[in-house]
Parts: structure tokens; C-alpha cells; sequence
DNA sequence: TAGTGGTCTAGACCACAAA
DNA sequence: TTGTGGTCTAGACCACTAC
């Protein structure tokens, strides 16, 4: 075991700080089980009870997943949550066209962003209902880690973005942040998404970083605000 | 002990049913503690220990709060997390101003979210920073009930309104719902916030519930769009 | 000092999934 | 059939708060 925090802290802090910092670390694909309750409290020399406990707390912090005779798995990232889902969209099913894809030298911003000043891959990308625009995407991703979505079809890239990444690169979006603004069409955006010049778009941008914490992806995405609804509950 | 679902589920879950059941009626108030573990657990003919993983379930989905050596209790609403706390403030404290102040018929939508049809009371409020509107309120509160707030001095209902109803009406708002859109500023809007006509003001519509569900308060708040910012992270 | 919640243990038994 | 997580119990000891 690695002491990874103070040792006043309580055992299941403690064991808790570790097994997220292996975690993180990769050490178990979304695929392999973690070692079960009773071999991961002997590694740590600590109940099951209290191991328990802590696969507990890492389950409700949304990390990993656990299944009853299967085993306890690190989970993928819900962007059911995303803001973008907040567009309107009734019953019509979203599809995904790109428009450009550029190698190009990453503006400041995005640079900053992905943490990586050089070249980077930028994506333009439209999501339709009914073929009607309703969200335009700039997505940058760093190169040369995104060098096969560089080089792909563009069929093969599918209406799923982030399953495309894993299949053709291997890396896996774990977390994003995201922020949400009001802006005003550009004149670019009002010709693509064939709404007034100047009207009031809702804008979301997401970092979305691997495991480890590295960004993987930025992406500003941008749709007319009076399709936009977004609601949450306080308690 | 009250069964108050399935008995085939399991004990904690019907526990965590029922004890919320009696939260919700109001059985404690916020300043007196539920009774201590070993005692519900005997009330309720199940461990400790069930009961312990009982009121963590409580603790953690925010109802209520525990305190070592002093007990259980009930929690108030956690208002820090509105959406309207995202209207970019700075390091400015923000300062409260009541317009207008009458008895009104319910308009339709009103009388739907309050669920009650009959007179009620509509406030017209304005939030300023550095004596500069940011932020105006249309909030209705249903009849007899706040009376109380419909003769106070207006002097008497300080910044922060949820604390003066509690003072005034011994009502405690607990939950609320909270609808975020983007509208265009009407005249009157423009005027008081000091913005141009028509121009994007973000809108957070709010129902605000007591313990028992009833609907205490509705509110609408708008603020130029420009200064709206909303942060989230996914994982 | 008494009473509260917080930590930790040890173990029995059940439900589910895979080989 | 075996191994996994899910439920539930019983009890020891610690840390904090109030009186």
C-alpha cells in the first residue's frame, strides 16, 4: 500500500486518496474488473467492511460501477449531463455532418487550452434534426496523438465522436469541463445554423481530459438560444 | 414503524423511505435533532448499522446534516447552488431593492405553478451591485398564507427574502425547481436594467417548494446575458 | 460525565453472473 | 459450482459537544 495523505486522516480517506490515484493512473481498462472487495481490503490490510466503504464513496462520486456478480469497473464519463443535450430536440434523432477537417497552428486560446502550442486538427462539425442545422462545433484535437482521426474517412468517424477517438486512437475521454455563455451570431455561424446575423446563440465549451487528466479535446459549440432549456433541481 | 413500500426491497431502503416520509411532513424542525441512531434503530427493529447507512444516504442526497456529538438534523435549502448566483458578480456584494409591492389576481401561469387560483402577492424586486441594477425579480407568493409579508415594512424584509418569510410566516423554503431560458428585454425590462431594448437577458424561472411539497414562492429573475456565466463539470 | 455521531472490524447469509 | 457484489447484524473503540 502507498500512504498517499496524512496519516490522521481516517483509514477509508486515505484508502479512498490511493485506489482514485491508481485510477487515475490507468491501471485498470474499462474492460478488467477491479480486484475484488476481499483482495483489495487484504492488499490494504484493512476490513472488508471499510473497503466496502470506500468502493462505496468512489461508486456515488460517478468513478467506478459496480455489478453484482461481476465485479467493480472504472466507468466512462456521463455526457448524458452535457449542457449541449439542453438544445431542444423533441423526438427527432441528432445526426452529425463534418464539414472541414485542417491541419492548422493552434490559435493562443485553444493552444492554452490543450496545453500544446504546435500543430493541432481542427474539426468543423454540424449537428442536424430533420437536416435542419440546430448547433455548429469547432473541435480542436492535438497532434500527433489524433493523428489516425486526421487521416480516417470521414465516414468512419460516425455520428459519435468520442467512441471514434478510443476506437482509432485508443484514448479514452474520462471528464470534461464545461462553460456556458450567450453570444451573438457570428455572420460565419448565422449562414451555417440559417438564423439572423447578430441573433443570440447559446455557446458551450468543453475540455474534455483523459483519466490522467490530460485534455484530449476542445471543442466550442454554438446553437440559437431560443432552442435552449435548461433545468435543475435544488435541494 | 410505518411500511410504507414493497417489502421485498430491501430493509434500508424501506427505512430511508419511510424516515423521509415523516422529514417531509415536518416532524423535526431545522433546530431540534432526530433521534439518535440507536434509537431510530430500535423504533424501526433493524441494526445500528442499517441505520447508519439509512442516514448517510439522507446526509449525502442533502436532507439532512449530521453533527458529531450533537445529532441529526433536518437541512435547509442549499440556495449558494442557483443558477442565478452566475450572473458575474466580482468581488461586489450585491444589494436587494423592492419596487412594487401589491395584491394581484393570478395570472394563469402563476396560478398554475402556485396551485392556487385565487389572489396573491407579486413583488416586483431589483438586485443591484455598486447601486447598478443586474438583476429584476417578478416574484408571486400565494395568498392568505403571506399575509404577513404583504404589511411588513418593506425595511423589514432585508436582502435575503427566504429568511423574512421564515421570520414573518414560519414557512421554510426546502427544495425548488429552477428553468433556465434566453429571452429579449421588454420595454419595461430595458428600462429598469438599463439596457438596450430587445436585447438577450437570460432567464431563471423558479418554484420554490416547503418540506411537503407545497409551492411557496414563484419567482422570475432576468439579467443581461452578457454578464450570465455557467460553469460545469462532468464526470 | 453522559450522549452523540464517526471509525473499524468480523462474519453470516443472499442475489446475481459466468463457466 | 464458484466468485462477485448486496444486505444485515453485533459490537468495540474514538472524537466531539454539552452539561
Amino acid at each position: 500500500m502507498t500512504q498517499t495523505d496524512d496519516a490522521r486522516l481516517p483509514l477509508h480517506a486515505r484508502t479512498h486518496d490511493d485506489l482514485l490515484r491508481r485510477i487515475r493512473a490507468g491501471e485498470w481498462p474499462h474492460d478488467v474488473p477491479l480486484p475484488s472487495e476481499g483482495e483489495l481490503a487484504a492488499e490494504y490490510g484493512i476490513s472488508v467492511g471499510t473497503m466496502r466503504r470506500v468502493l462505496g464513496t468512489l461508486t456515488s462520486d460517478g468513478l467506478v460501477e459496480r455489478r453484482q456478480g461481476r465485479g467493480t469497473f472504472v466507468r466512462r464519463a456521463a455526457f448524458e449531463h452535457s449542457l449541449a443535450r439542453f438544445f431542444r430536440a423533441g423526438d427527432r434523432v441528432p445526426a452529425s455532418r463534418i464539414l472541414d477537417r485542417q491541419r492548422v497552428a493552434a490559435p493562443a486560446d485553444v493552444a492554452h487550452a490543450l496545453g500544446s502550442s504546435g500543430e493541432v486538427l481542427h474539426l468543423l462539425r454540424l449537428r442536424l434534426l430533420d437536416d435542419e442545422p440546430y448547433l455548429v462545433e469547432d473541435i480542436w484535437l492535438p497532434l500527433p496523438a489524433f493523428e489516425p482521426v486526421a487521416v480516417a474517412a470521414l465516414d468512419d468517424l460516425g455520428d459519435l465522436l468520442y467512441p471514434a477517438y478510443e476506437r482509432l486512437t485508443g484514448l479514452v475521454v474520462a471528464a470534461a469541463t464545461e462553460d456556458l455563455s450567450v453570444v451573438t451570431a457570428s455572420a460565419d455561424d448565422a449562414v451555417v445554423l440559417g438564423c439572423a446575423d447578430a441573433s443570440p446563440l447559446v455557446r458551450v465549451e468543453r475540455s474534455a481530459r483523459s483519466v490522467t487528466g490530460q485534455v484530449l479535446e476542445h471543442r466550442i459549440s454554438r446553437g440559437p438560444a431560443s432552442r435552449f432549456h435548461y433545468r435543475m433541481e435544488i435541494s
